[in-house]
Parts: structure tokens; sequence; C-alpha cells
DNA sequence: GGGCCCTCTTAACCCCAGCTTAACGCCTCA
DNA sequence: TGAGGCGTTAAGCTGGGGTTAAGAGGGCCC
């Protein structure tokens, strides 16, 4: 599957050599001309690679990259700045960006860190945040509202779905694939599984709640 | 089923290329020559994808896409545009375009590209508005004048379709197509879920009513 | 290698929401 | 006035979902 860009970007002509060079490399390449464009943009589509522009109208790169990062994507970043102060470069690594460019840029050099970026996942959005449930990527654990949770490989799986996608409805088999991928059990297991889910929650006197949507799936939202 | 497919294009010449193109392909293709004649056909069709010229007669590119997105049709629309226009390109996703293509293109590519939007509905349009009426699609919730409305996942595939094509009579046939596909009952669950439907929405205090056209269908529109 | 523990799968059971079905009455039009 | 289309209602059933427990499989420690 081809490589995904988004790259944001207010000088108009910088942006054009970079997104006709990227095509013609076949690696499909949206440009946004600010920050707040940017930013819907990124909700609304799934990237490999982000491309930010340190400079930028409305809202600047560090922050687009911030909320970013706060909306648990953990999407690549690479940041492409004109001051390569040590300071920036600092600020960009607890912002939450993976890598640097410092303008003025050989575009081939541009290729291959996109292409480098775009195997991995960034690994920056080390927690997931819903409420007071906090569940730490990593250290594969929750906590609930101060309470441990246990979770088992598959439970933190089904977890780690429902949390991204908190308050949507997730579909059985959007649920399914994110927990056995395509092997998946001819039996009832997934709803076992949120049963056990449910009751590690209801040990908590909190309140977020796994509903059912009779007929679809399960949405993870607080009560009411 | 096969793909058919809306192309908005002034250029004769290369209309009748893509036309004959995309229906060797077993695409089947209509045309139109101005917006205004787009967006008609647009309304009194159901494409599964939308190619519209930037510089149209009458009504541009642009301009038909927001109409088409104002009406709750999120049909995926891709865009065909000359080179030197990249400005165009922010404004059209702005706009809810899906896709791009610069001319000139190769018509294996615009092929390409087809097939691939065919294949998804566009997700510009994740919630459909009819009055007071909103279907949210990826909560699978709808609310009306303030009110919650609740659905089951026949009178939400109902209301979807009735919403999709308000103010347009919708035949039986078409109803049942949407909510059970081939397998249908035999008997008379669709005047039932009518009949729960309409419930719903004579709770609330508002205009919008489910219409009966006898001896064809049913149409969702504003009272007289 | 044996035994223990942990986790997943499977199956059985029950409950009930929601779907289907059928029955009946009203209205319209031939 | 009779037939057919539609609205309304309610009964019954189906299957989806909740719950529980048994058993298989794997890892780990002794």
């Amino acid at each position: 599957m081809s490589i995904s860009v988004l790259l944001v970007e207010d000088d108009i002509d910088l942006a054009a050599t970079v997104v006709d060079y990227l095509e013609i490399e076949g690696i499909r390449c949206d440009h946004a001309a600010n920050g707040i464009q940017g930013l819907s943009l990124i909700e609304a589509n799934d990237y490999h690679v982000i491309l930010l522009d340190l400079n930028l109208p409305k809202l600047d790169g560090l922050s687009v990259c911030q909320k970013v990062r706060e909306n648990s994507d953990d999407t690549p970043i690479l940041m492409l700045t004109a001051r390569d102060s040590l300071g920036d470069k600092v600020a960009g690594f607890d912002a939450g960006t993976d890598d640097y460019l410092v303008k003025p840029f050989e575009i081939e050099e541009l290729l291959i860190r996109v292409i480098a970026l775009s195997k991995r996942r960034s690994g920056q959005a080390s927690t997931l945040n819903v409420g007071e449930l906090t569940l730490a990527l990593k250290a594969r654990s929750a906590t609930y509202a101060g309470h441990n949770i246990k979770l088992t490989p598959i439970t933190f799986k089904l977890l780690e779905k429902l949390m991204r996608e908190a308050n949507k409805p997730v579909s059985r088999a959007a649920l399914m694939q994110a927990v056995w991928g395509d092997e998946q059990p001819d039996s009832n297991s997934l709803k076992v599984h949120i049963h056990h889910l449910r009751k590690q929650l209801e040990k908590v006197e909190d309140n977020l709640v796994i509903e059912t949507e009779t007929g679809f799936g399960f949405v993870l939202r607080a009560k009411q």
C-alpha cells in the first residue's frame, strides 16, 4: 500500500515542490496552508507521516504537534524548521516530534526520512486517556481513577480499541479485527472478554461504561 | 454491482474520451456540461463517484461540491483541475472533495482512483440533516429538535435511507433493499417499522412527517 | 519432566429486545 | 359494495447478548 502524507506548510512554492516531488515518487501528499486546517485534515484522515512547518499562520507547528499527541494520535511527525537553534529542538521533542529537517533541505533527504518514518508508528503517544481511565501502551497497564486494572493480552487490545474510538460505537467486526486480526475464533469469545472488561470497570466507582449497541457493537463512554 | 459515475466537464472532447474509456471498463458514466445540470443530475440519481471539473460554466466545481455536501450527500467527489491552481486544492478540501487529479492526467490513473473512491463513502458528511432532524451516522444516534430519538438497527437504516432521499418519494422496493438487502422478509414488516419511526417523530413537536405515496412508497418531508 | 497457574476458547444456559407475523379495521376507488 | 392498500396492534418467536464454568494449551518454576 502506498504512503500518504500531510504537509502543513505556508510557503506555497515550497509546498508545491514537495507535493509534486512526493507524488512523482508515488507518495500521496495532501497539503494544508495553516495549522488549523492541518489539524482538521489530520483528524479526518489517517496519514502515515505528518510534515509540519514550525512557523505557521493561525497555529504554529509545535502547538499542532501537541494537539495531535493530546488526541492520542501517534502518527510520526517530521518538523521542518528554518531555525536550527537548540532551544527549538528541545521544545520540539517535548511536544512529541519524531524527526527534524532544517531548511533549506535537499528534497531527496526529505523523501528518505518520510519513507523511514512511515515504517514505524511514532510511539510518542504512549498513553491513551478517557475520563479517569489511563492506558499505558508500552507498560501494557491501565489505571482507572487511581486503581490498577488488570489486563490480559486480549482485554488489553480490546480496551485499546475501545479507548481509541471512545464515544463512538465500534462494530463487532472492527473489535474482532483489532484483537485477533484475520484469524478469528469461531465462537463467542468476544462477549466473554467484554464481560471481563466490564467487571474490571465495575469494580471501580466511576462513570465509564461499555454500552452495547444492539445488532452492531459496543461503545466506551461516560454514563448517561 | 457495477459502478456508476457522473462526469461534470465542459470540454466536450475530454468528456467523450473519459466516458468512452470508463464504459469500456464497465463503469456507467453520465455526463453534464455545466454545474447547474450536474447538480440536478446528482439530485436525481445515486452515483457512486462524482468527477468535477474545477472550471465550469454557470456554476464552478467548488460551488457544486459545497452544495452537494450541504444536501448531506456524501458521495465521493474527485476534482479535476489545471496544474497551476494549488490554492484551489486547499479550497477544495474545505469544500469537501475527496481526491484530486491534475490535468492533463493519464486515463488509467483516473480509472484507478474512481474504483478506489467507489469503495468508500466519503465520510465527509458524517451526519445527515433534514430540518431539525440530525442523524449521526458514526454515533448511530439521532436527535430531533433537541430530543433524542431511539433507533433500533432497522429503524436506523430506514431513517438513513429516508433522510438521504429527503423530499423525494422512496419506493418500497428501495427501502426494503436499503434495510434488508437481498434477503427480505415475506410479510408486512416494512410498514410496522415505518409505524415505529412515525411514532418516534410524532413524540416531538415539529414539522417533519413520513408521508405515504399510495402504491409506491414513502417520503420524509416537512408538513404541507 | 512434572505440576501449577494463567489465560483463552468453547459451550451451555437464560433472558429479553427487537423482529416478524398475522389479524383486524379503516379508507379509497372502481 | 367489495377489493386492495394502508395503519395499528399485539402475540410469539428468534437470535443476540449476558453469564458462568469446564477444559485445553502454554509458560514457568522447581
